[in-house]
DNA sequence: AGATAAGCGAGACGGTACGTCCAGTCTTTAC
DNA sequence: GTAAAGACTGGACGTACCGTCTCGCTTATCT
């Protein structure tokens, strides 16, 4: 994935963007990468901490040993510093291999979801930003539009390579499929119950028989 | 479904509370009912408008025409405030009426979710909260076991009379069932898409094809 | 001396003051002096420990086991219950004994004073009250018109009697008097000094001095 | 008169101060000059109009256009703060100045007091802080160190001068002369009474008569 | 004896101020 | 010109009291 950075300039080892944006003659002390990272950790580890309600920059500048003014001078509010390191933490979990097994990539879908909860970073984060996302566009809006647009063009493809391989019926529909195949597992993120792999096979397990090419309607008995 | 009171004291009209719990002679000037309502609804219109993050008791107690020490008597913490209006908006929207229509008692499920967010104060409320039900064990907990709780007990409840009706394979599981028709509601309301009738639909109609009863596997009869 | 009870309706002990005022058919339960009391006594103690400005009326009312109302019920103000309990204590140290001895009737009025701040509760008491007696004319008034003068005319009548005796000369001055004996000892309460006896006997001997009759007027030498 | 310093880090232009405590680099934004007095200022008003006992930092740091939080940085409490405005306004009252007259001397002593009373900020601060010089170690002992210390130190300076001058007889007790002197003024300002010139008169007068030098009980020596 | 009326302890109530913490900005020195 | 340090205004926090107001109960007088 690729993540839009906020800062108006980027940190230097940027090249790329360097190179793209040359800004001008650059003068005085340059921005410091070492302190741009040290900004972000400490956010990370004060966000998963206290949650996004308690999180207090002063307490972000005193961690990351920097000051208060330094942060503001990077990101405009306590939200847009949040968005970066949910961007940062969300990109490697979206990516769904090609392996010609159907099943296997629906489960990789949903288990890419269960690792990133379970096992980063990236779940005690997003768990504490959950209500920003939900609920505060400047957050909301740019998440939907790169992270959750990108898991959904990510299922599409999945579907679509089912039903070119016949596993799926041509009519499965993309557009919920990744409601059927995440949701229950951000479900579980916040309502509780376990997270694993027992559960991605079932959720998996409905999703492909759902989606399964329609065997010849076969009349039911009658009942009674 | 039947709410803990949060209070130390129960409010006088609270009778059953009263039996079960007899407070001793009850000295001193009595709580305020009116007092205790209006605080509810101060912050929930609050808590709509801002969310959790940028909720002020200060504010609360002016809307409500009420002193902060009369807030804080009552409750511990925002949180607890934030819990017991939770409870009290969430309880109406969990009972499924049996209606003989396994599908129809589906999508009742999914359509409550739906009505509650879309069409209730519970929508903004919630998403206001999902953090910290998500991550503050002081509101999840309770949120989990009483309101959670109390809809997984519905779906279990669909489920098996699903079975009974043989629309459902015997072996069709109730403890994924509300994650595969909940799942995907809350998916969309944190991030977004349509929160309508036909998604319900969607949403209904795969569970219902995934959970059908198996075509008997041999002896398929001969087409021809 | 003779206090006027600042409570509407006296302590039916007091029973001059029921004869002066004789309220009407005085009905419902009655007041209590043990109440009356019991309040002055813990407003003494916590004025004493605390001074006037974290006098609190709640502590008041916990100490004498008594509540708040009952206290407003009494009193119209934190400063008039000060002010009664000044009263109570500040009364029993004014009267000098004639003694036909003019050095010392001058030196009960210092002494007096001395004791009275020393070794008696008012000492504390006044201490606490300082600022509101020069500056809260609710609290000065009264006790300047009752206390001050009552002490005043003490010293007037140890003055006239001096003169009659010939011990002092006969335009001495009653009007600053009081000042110059008991002056000395409330700038030592307020701006420290020992208050013992030798200090009241050079203040008496001072003004002991400065008053005496004079001597006919020895021409004194030319200075050169 | 020399005063201390209650911040901690002195005003700038406090240099003989910074000298004696060389503070390390000095870092970071300094303390405002121009806000220090805005705090004195509207201190010292609150304080005239409403005393001690009513003084509201809030009001104090409303009023001086400053956040509560620069008041609590600089001084640690209501009464460190008003000790500051005490030591600042008493300075200037204390000084008299030789002038060859005994008796003008002694008025200067009486007359500064009384003027600092009637016609300077210095008389309604007092009034509304004699309680706590009284009764509070914390503001009392600094200012009977500096303060009355200061006027004692005067007054024995002049009543040495009138010994030498031959004015006042020669074991005339400097220790009881402040009382003698300056007790009478604060007298009628605490209980009543009026603070004008022909007071002074009568109480200089009184002193100068207890303190003048003996007629000689035995045969003066004849002059020349 | 019962009705009437206050007194009384307890504690809720709307407020005001407390002293603390942060947000976001500004001002200094150091690099 | 960027950075750390920290002062600055302003706003909210959670607590403590103020003076008032219900409550249930007690203690007297009046009928």
């Amino acid at each position: 994935m690729n993540i839009p950075a906020t800062t108006v300039r980027p940190a230097t080892t940027d090249v790329a963007t360097v190179e793209l944006e040359p800004l001008p003659p650059l003068r005085g002390r340059p921005r410091s990468d070492r302190i741009h990272r040290a900004i972000l950790d400490a956010t990370r580890e004060l966000l998963v901490q206290d949650g996004f309600t308690k999180l207090r920059l002063e307490r972000v500048a005193a961690r990351a040993g920097v000051g208060k003014a330094t942060i503001y001078r990077r990101w405009p509010s306590k939200e847009a510093l949040a968005l970066e390191l949910l961007f940062e933490l969300a990109g490697p979990h979206i990516e769904v291999a090609e392996s010609g097994d159907t099943r296997g990539e629906l489960k990789a879908v949903v288990m890419n979801s269960v690792r990133s909860i379970t096992q980063t970073p990236f779940g005690p984060v997003i768990r504490a930003l959950l209500s920003q996302i939900a609920g505060n566009p400047s957050i909301g809006d740019p998440f939907r539009e790169m992270v959750v647009g990108a898991r959904r063009s990510q299922v599409a493809l999945v579907i679509e390579r089912g039903i070119a391989r016949g596993d799926l019926r041509p009519d499965a529909d993309p557009s919920v499929a990744t409601e059927l195949l995440v949701g229950p597992v951000y479900f579980r993120l916040v309502f509780g119950g376990r997270l694993d792999e027992a559960f991605a096979d079932r959720v998996v397990g409905l999703v492909l028989e759902g989606y399964a090419p329609r065997v010849p309607p076969i009349p039911r008995p009658m009942p009674r």
